[in-house]
DNA sequence: GTAGGGTTAG
């Protein structure tokens, strides 16, 4: 609910003739920028002696005095932090403090999470004119820290279009949106900003990057973004190289992986514990053991030691790979090595056995856990929940669930799904009514699985109107519909004579922009035809006509016939033909009788006599005299003059005429 | 006087 509102909210708040500025960051401040790129792509001993500078430089007032009016100034600064009623010594102090002053005050609220504290004096130092690029770029990065759109809105209330794009105070407003997940407003607004004038630097692109570690479809984005650095003369940097592993890793791209960390051994970083860790990770998606161990040796051989993150991503390379017995070995390395304190490790083994099928083997792990007192947040419960349900063993699994539910207080919406899950697949209805109450008290929001749990669960127990009430809920808060489930749906709708929430069901998966199979235009067709929704089944027809069977769309043509609407008879017989189905007489006369009985349609009737003799159809002697009986209602010269084209139409063509010949005898 | 990186079970 938040999110779309939110991104809402930036596009509504920042219309893009805001960024249309074509003034240009003044030459000192981009400064900083400057010296951080030589820091970071010239040779260490370079470095060095940038960083050393300015440290001798800050050590040298130490041994002078401080004059009288910096000691008024820190005396101050700590009089307003320690203040009960910080406004009204600001009030009294205002002379003395200056704007970094008060940006040092301003950190250390956001630093001590006194939020509105921060926010008052944010907005004294506005209304007092006392502000600088810091005060904005650090009041962002605290605001945004507990609520976007705020960090967001102090961002637009920017008054100088220059400021807006200063690069500090852009980085912090995007590194908040990428904390917060949103990657594509960060994207937008990143677009905007360059619009604007910003030259980003090192860490903007940094910045984009992380977002795009764990989003679907971010490997590609940040490919986009690494082919961006040049044309800004900005070279990856060590942390660059860390980010883009992790990118490659959370891929699955070792490949890549590997040779991003050969163009930075090229380049003269060297790879931390960070930059192999992620190597590591990108192994695990294929089970890579081989390579994880390779990798490991060379690791110590450069004197590395392997710290908790990389042992545990070594055991899910070992499990991914299969190797439950080397994996079990790790495991006791991590226990004695103390990496083992919290369930994540054994959850790990847990949920790769019982994928495996051993189901035994998993069960034996978590015994062990629990023997061992580790400490746990109900996850290996879980995993154990959905490995019972994996092997179908829905009673040990319900127990287990009960079991969870007591020795749980918080669970999230894993761990719910998963009871409910089991519950559901146990059959205990009241268990199911439990759970879902207590999602609704928790205020937890269902997700997908949540959804489709339920859904299979109502369809399994033949409840299936509220099976269709949780798919209209789905529906509407945007998850994806899956075709199986909905499928089996519409069939029971059917069944039950519930056409039109059938129909709906077959609306809602046919709109949410997926090819569907063939077979579900046919299924809805029957239904909808044995409903009488023949208006809706004439949709259906209209848009998938040439995925229906021949049988199925005469079976359509002579209900609509019979009884859909009259005035789009027409339509229907010309879509029909125009699908390719061969329309039989018998439509022909039951659509025919019809407009005669109704002589208000008499233009509909000329129409359609019109029409037939072109695509090679003919009306019928039965209807031919049922026509002329009633011709005075239509005129009859008109009526004779189209029936003599039906005569012409109906003698067969020269060409066919030695037919015959062939055919007979 | 401001901004940036890694692993994790369901």
């Amino acid at each position: 609910m938040e999110t779309p509102l939110l991104l809402l909210g930036l596009e509504l708040r920042c219309p893009p003739h805001l960024f249309n500025t074509h003034s240009r960051p003044s030459s000192s401040l981009s400064l900083p920028a400057l010296s951080l790129r030589i820091l970071t792509s010239t040779a260490a001993t370079i470095s060095t002696a940038v960083v050393e500078s300015p440290a001798t430089v800050a050590e040298a007032p130490r041994s002078k005095p401080h004059s009288n009016f910096y000691l008024k100034r820190k005396s101050a600064i700590s009089e307003v932090q320690r203040s009960s009623d910080f406004l009204s010594s600001l009030h009294r102090l205002e002379r003395v403090l200056k704007v970094q002053d008060l940006n040092v005050i301003l950190r250390d609220f956001g630093i001590s999470g006194r939020w509105q504290d921060l926010i008052q004096l944010f907005d004294w130092m506005q209304q007092h004119g006392k502000i600088s690029v810091s005060t904005y770029s650090s009041c962002i990065k605290f605001v945004g820290a507990k609520n976007v759109s705020k960090a967001l809105e102090i961002y637009q209330s920017i008054p100088d279009e220059s400021t807006k794009i200063n690069v500090y105070i852009c980085n912090s407003i995007l590194s908040c949106l990428v904390k917060n997940g949103k990657l594509d407003s960060c994207i937008k607004l990143f677009d905007q900003m360059k619009r604007g004038g910003l030259k980003p630097d090192v860490i903007t692109y940094n910045t984009l990057l992380a977002g795009c570690i764990k989003v679907k479809n971010g490997y590609p984005k940040a490919i986009e973004l690494i082919g961006e650095l040049p044309h800004n003369g900005i070279q990856m940097d060590s942390v660059m190289y860390g980010t883009v592993l992790a990118i490659c890793a959370s891929n699955g791209r070792c490949e890549e992986a590997e040779n991003f960390i050969q163009q930075m051994k090229v380049e003269g970083h060297s790879p931390n514990i960070y930059h192999y860790s992620s190597l590591l990770n990108s192994y695990s998606w294929k089970g890579d053991y081989k390579k994880a161990d390779e990798l490991m040796t060379e690791m110590k051989s450069i004197g590395l030691v392997p710290n908790k993150v990389m042992m545990t991503t070594l055991l899910k390379v070992y499990i991914k790979g299969g190797l439950f017995d080397r994996s079990r070995e790790l495991l006791s390395e991590l226990e004695s090595a103390g990496y083992a304190e919290n369930e994540m490790p054994y959850c790990m083994l847990m949920d790769g056995l019982s994928k495996a099928g051993k189901l035994e083997e998993a069960r034996s792990i978590f015994d062990d856990m629990k023997g061992k007192g580790v400490k746990s947040d109900g996850y290996a419960n879980s995993i154990m929940i959905s490995a019972l349900c994996r092997s179908k063993r829905f009673e040990e699994a319900k127990e287990l669930s009960r079991d969870s539910e007591t020795t749980y207080e918080k669970c999230d919406l894993v761990m719910l799904n998963t009871m409910l899950c089991a519950y559901c697949r146990a059959g205990e209805m009241e268990s199911v009514m439990r759970m879902m109450k207590k999602m609704d008290e928790q205020a937890v929001i269902p997700d997908y699985n949540t959804f489709h749990i339920l859904i299979k669960y109502f369809i399994k127990e033949k409840l299936h109107l509220l099976a269709y009430q949780t798919t209209l809920d789905m529906h509407s808060k945007g998850h994806r519909l899956e075709e199986e489930l909905c499928s089996s749906l519409i069939y029971h709708l059917g069944k039950i004579r519930a056409p039109s929430e059938a129909f709906s069901v077959y609306n809602m998966l046919r709109y949410s922009k997926r090819t569907i199979c063939k077979e579900l235009h046919e299924k809805i067709l029957h239904i909808l035809i044995r409903g009488n929704l023949l208006k809706d089944a004439y949709i259906v027809v209209k848009d998938n006509a040439k995925m229906i069977s021949q049988p199925t769309l005469k079976k359509f043509g002579r209900a609509f016939m019979i009884s859909g609407n009259i005035n789009l008879v027409n339509d229907v017989l010309k879509v029909l033909h125009g699908s390719g189905h061969k329309i039989d007489q018998v439509q022909f006369e039951i659509a025919i009788s019809r407009y005669i009985s109704q002589p208000d349609k008499k233009e509909l009737l000329l129409q359609l006599l019109q029409w037939m003799p072109g695509q090679g159809y003919i009306v019928d002697s039965s209807t031919r005299n049922l026509i002329l009986k009633n011709s005075h209602m239509f005129g009859r010269l008109l009526i004779a003059e189209i029936l003599s084209k039906h005569h012409v139409a109906s003698r067969p063509p020269i060409k066919s005429r030695s037919e015959p010949k062939f055919r007979s005898t």
